[in-house]
RNA sequence: GGGCCGUUAGCUUAGCUGGUAGAGCAGGGGACUCUUAAUCCCAAGGUCGAAGGUUCGAAUCCUUCACGGCCCA
């Protein structure tokens, strides 16, 4: 190519013209590079290889062009793929004329082509001493700065494709992230689950608290929601006889957004007859475990706090919990009524931290929330939650005001949440009877009657121990990265 | 929803109590056979997030809005 005229100082006209010549010589966009290696195993093959030492085999690469140092008649490219950088050694020897003044028109952006032999240069950079070359596609938007890169925060979210171009780390992120998923995947299929999928439009929706997003299906003449919880269909599987059964997948939720919170994020749910949330709480710490070590350790840094998710974690009721951080004992006598609960709450002078609550049990969860879950840093299972905030746990035997239930807290995140599962149908039916009037007075996160799973319940449900793990949370505190938009590749904005 | 902070060239940014925007990288031209944030010389590139207002004069002060970040609810 020749050089190409251009002098008005606007990028993005220098860079039409340039693909205006290479498309005259009919190789702007070339279908393919084969065969080519990949750099980050071909840098390992040539680790050895001396400063100055040449190497005879042949090589071709190709990547996106970072970095391009041009001299006289010798230049300096930095090609990048997937798997690592590499420098091309360009000598006006080896190219001829032509081929090496085209160098100089490339942009940065630009993906090439390379072939030649690995050498060391006297400096000591591993590069590939090309003997041939090619554009294989024109970029015509210049990249961020190469040595700042993209730092604007928005932009890395709105403009994904740029923060993975040029963040390493935010890359290294999502590559973690489907580490910690497969090993996820891969401790559960070992302990002979079953991994199903279910619907996500769904009729009704259910097996959390929380607002829905609804969509409308034209043929069918009828609303549907985007799921908030795979829990109902997964016990439906259980109910079929799939006594291992899990489920990886978007769940839809239409509240706010936070450090914490996407409207749609990734959930992990799982269920296996004929054991309790006891079990469950084991399977969590050691799957946790697991999943750490595919990335890392099982120390991890997040939000200054040092996490050491070693198991086992340590169990604790809600009610100790409480008891401890706040001197409330929910358990006691005198606080067995909302009216006296509040009560308490006033005595202990946290009336201007706690909101106040309709009942008992949501009473309960806001001064858990104010007094306990802050100081939740390492991992610890906090179990026996109020039964109106449990709809789908069975009742402690030992008091019925309680759940068998536990959530996983880590970083002061809830990241599991878990039960013995209600399977009992006639209580089933009273606790969403109970929703049923808790919607009616108001609460949009409150459960809706569902008859269809109350005739599958009816069929004979196992006992079983469910779990559901929000995995962006996960890898949040995995990778030990602050916000839940760091680990989700398109995070919901505004436009 | 509330508080604080931010938005200046493609990117990273400077710009004091208001005086008409300065740089680095990227891009253009030139020099250079081992550079690696290459270096050196030259030239170019800006409706300062948007809309109003105050003023002789606004990137700067005021108001509203948009988007984002952090904290709080």
């Amino acid at each position: 190519m020749d050089g190409v005229p251009g002098h008005d100082g606007d990028v993005f006209a220098e860079r039409r013209a340039k693909l205006a010549a290479w498309r005259k010589t009919g190789t702007a966009y070339p279908t393919k590079y084969q065969p080519r290696d990949e750099i980050g195993p071909l840098r390992a093959a040539y680790e050895r290889l001396e400063a100055g030492g040449e190497a005879p085999d042949v090589h071709r690469v190709a990547g996106r062009l970072m970095a391009k140092r041009i001299h006289g008649k010798v230049s300096f490219l930095v090609v990048k793929d997937m798997s690592g950088e590499l420098q091309l050694f360009c000598a006006l020897d080896a190219l001829g004329k032509d081929r090496y003044a085209a160098l100089e028109h490339l942009d940065l952006g630009d993906h090439i082509g390379a072939e030649g032999t690995m050498m060391r240069t006297r400096r000591g950079e591993l590069s590939l001493r090309i003997t041939s070359w090619q554009l294989l596609s024109k970029s015509l938007r210049p990249l961020p700065e190469k040595f700042h890169g993209l730092t604007d925060v928005e932009l890395r979210y709105r403009k994904r494709y740029l923060d993975l171009i040029i963040n390493d780390e935010s890359r290294e992120v999502f590559v973690k992230r489907a580490a910690i998923i497969k090993s996820i995947r891969d401790f559960l299929d070992g302990r002979g689950f079953v991994e199903v999928e279910t619907p996500v439009l769904q009729p009704l929706y259910g097996g959390a608290m929380a607002r829905p997003f609804v969509t409308h299906h034209n043929e069918l003449k009828r609303d549907l929601y985007l799921r908030i919880a795979t829990e109902l269909y997964l016990k439906r599987c259980i109910i079929g006889g799939i006594d291992r059964v899990y489920e990886i997948g978007k769940d839809f939720r239409n509240e706010g957004v936070s450090y914490k919170h996407n409207p749609e994020f990734t959930m992990l749910e799982t269920y296996e007859a004929y054991v309790d949330y006891n079990h469950v709480m084991t399977m969590v710490e050691e799957m946790v475990g697991a999943a750490a070590r595919a990335v890392g350790s099982l120390t991890v840094d997040f939000r200054g706090h040092e996490i050491d998710l070693t198991p086992p974690w340590p169990r604790t009721t809600m009610r100790a919990a409480i008891l401890e951080k706040s001197g409330i004992d929910i358990g006691a006598d005198d606080a067995r009524t909302v009216a006296d609960l509040q009560a308490r709450i006033k005595d202990a002078g946290l009336v201007d931290k706690v909101p106040l609550a309709p009942t008992w049990g949501t009473q309960v969860d806001e001064l858990f929330s104010e007094t306990v879950e802050p100081h939740l840093i390492q991992p610890v299972f906090i179990t026996e939650h109020p039964l109106e905030t449990s709809p789908f746990a069975k009742k402690c035997p030992h008091d019925p005001r309680f759940v068998e239930r536990f959530e996983g807290f880590i970083a002061g995140m809830e990241t599991s949440n878990a039960f013995s599962e209600l399977n009992d149908p006639d209580d089933q039916r009273a606790r969403f009877l109970q929703h049923v009037s808790d919607f009616a007075a108001g609460d949009e996160t409150a459960h809706q009657l569902d008859e269809d799973f109350l005739e599958a319940m009816e069929y004979g449900m196992p006992p079983t121990g469910g779990m559901g793990m929000g995995i962006d949370r996960l890898v949040m505190i995995l990778t030990g990265v602050p916000s839940i938009r760091d680990v989700i590749l398109f995070p919901a904005l505004r436009s």
